[in-house]
RNA sequence: GUGAGUGUAGCUCAACUGGUUAGAGCAUCGGACUGUGGAUCCGAAGGUUGGGGGUUCGAGACCCCUCACUCACCCCA
């Protein structure tokens, strides 16, 4: 029976499409996982740097691409109050090159290696592994050339996604050549392509003169067939792009890294020059790239910056959360229970001197019976429960309950009178328990 | 942007070919047990069947539109 009177319990509104909220058990995941990126991105001499999320429109013009998809089809771009165009960052690195020509950090000693995670925006039409708010943790080095910085880059997201516990992942790496030499693989691409046009299905006849190096990834068998005869990046590769990928192999396997040589692998943004990696986990669907990244030195000059090279990766946090397998640590606290009114005050206060003392505690000011209260602590999975009730307040005691082993022992407490004393007492409270060691040391006094 | 599939309680799913008041398990809350926990039993609450329109005496089911999700294309993280 419905009554007319009362408003639906469904949300009017929901999550626009492409965008989802993380619960807190799923937060628990992100919080594991942030920690894991960004200690080791610490590891490497990495700091974190955090820029705002919408930004010129123009910045992502120039830099990411006016011919990559991103630009053409996939950008949030509004017009503020002001009549400015602005867009939520697709991606991380423009930003990181505005801030660093903003603010002249390359004329600062620190290294210029950053790294972020956030959430980056792209209207995609959404699937799995793609949403249009997604997450990034991203990783940049500017003003380092050496084909070693790389291999560093590609050593370090390797062993990121080992910590993180993902299995079956492959790095593949490859080298797309410069400015100099890239024109002349594309047209010699299209020469080959070109012949066999009928062959082809009709996206890759598009390819052919849009962007000829995805006619690799054409996953029509046929095609598939053509592409292992069109010629490779590697064979056309200036002698200064071919040493600094050999060099970068070298200190690849100089590091012991397990990598596979890639030549059809190519990037979808356009300031992508020498080396390109990126990392696939092979037991996931189709959007299988958790992480993708390569060298860019011409992006600073394209902001009319100063000529400063840079390489970097970004890593989709949605992607890795799929596949990591995380280390979450268990639930550990005390749930306060009380009974009747004054022991409510009680328990509030002794609540004050738990957590004072680096102890979670929950007390939930519902008024129910000891039953209730107890049921729900062993449910929400708490450590100890520590009960306040009528006769505690009365004999100054208190009891703790350790929901483990269903033991409960009790202490006079001072709580009644001095905080510094109750918390000794809690102390030693809980060191009768079975976990002795579940009140976090004391703080050293400070000098 | 293109194509296909799916939407029933918080979750997982029922409801024979269109037929009366849309059911169950789990979860939630309460009681049995007025101060001792994940068990058991009993009970309650929870739905405009994603939303709107249409066909029909009658729609959760059929048709159209729309929204969302899923998978793939495209592209990427």
């Amino acid at each position: 029976m419905t009554d007319p009177e009362k408003p639906g319990l469904r949300a009017p509104l929901q999550a626009i499409r492409g965008t989802h909220d993380i619960l807190p058990a799923e937060a628990r995941r992100w919080q594991a996982a942030e920690a894991v990126c960004k200690s080791h991105f610490e590891l490497y001499g990495y700091r974190e740097i955090r820029t705002p999320v919408f930004e010129p429109t123009e910045l992502f013009v120039k830099g990411t691409g006016e011919t990559s998809d991103i630009v053409t089809k996939e950008m949030y771009t509004f017009t503020d109050k002001s009549g400015r165009s602005l867009t939520l960052r697709p991606e991380y690195t423009p930003s990181i090159a505005r801030a660093i020509l903003e603010h002249r950090l390359d004329l600062r000693p620190e290294p210029l290696r950053f790294y972020y995670i956030g959430p980056m925006f792209r209207y995609d039409k959404p699937q799995k592994g793609r949403y249009r708010q997604f997450h990034q943790a991203d990783v940049e080095v500017f003003g380092e050339a050496d084909p070693a910085v790389d291999a560093e880059l590609i050593e370090m997201a390797g062993s990121l996604l080992e910590k993180l516990g993902v299995e079956d992942v492959e790095i593949l790496v490859n080298s797309v050549g410069c400015p100099d030499c890239r024109p002349a693989y594309s047209h010699a691409l299209r020469e080959k392509a070109e012949a066999s046009r009928d062959e082809y299905c009709a996206d890759c006849r598009r390819r052919i003169e849009l962007n000829p190096l995805r006619l690799f990834d054409c996953k029509v068998e046929r095609c598939g067939e053509l592409s292992r005869g069109l010629p490779l990046v590697s064979d056309f590769l200036c002698p200064a792009c071919a040493e600094n990928f050999a060099e970068v192999r070298r200190r690849l396997d100089a590091c012991g890294l397990r990598y596979r040589v890639e030549p059809r692998l190519v990037r979808g943004i356009d300031y992508y020059t020498r080396t390109t990696f990126e990392i696939v986990n092979s037991s996931a669907g189709r959007q299988n790239a958790i992480l993708g990244g390569g060298r860019y030195d011409n992006l600073m000059k394209t902001y009319g910056g100063p000529d400063i090279p840079a390489t970097g990766f970004a890593m989709g946090m949605e992607r890795l959360l799929e596949a990591a397998r995380l280390e979450i640590k268990p639930e550990n606290f005390v749930f306060i229970a009380y009974l009747g009114e004054e022991a409510k005050n009680r328990a509030a206060w002794l609540a004050r001197i738990f957590r004072s003392g680096g102890v979670e505690c929950l007390l939930e000011f519902k008024d129910r019976g000891l039953k209730a209260q107890l049921s729900r602590a062993a449910r929400l999975g708490a450590s100890f429960a520590a009960i306040v009730g009528q006769d505690e307040v009365r004999n100054g005691r208190l009891v703790v309950k350790d929901l483990s082993t269903g033991s409960q022992f009790d202490e006079p407490v001072a709580w009644l009178e001095k905080e510094g004393e109750a918390e000794a007492a809690l102390r030693r409270l809980f060191s009768k328990s079975s976990r002795p060691d579940f009140w976090p040391p004391a703080k050293e006094a400070k000098p």
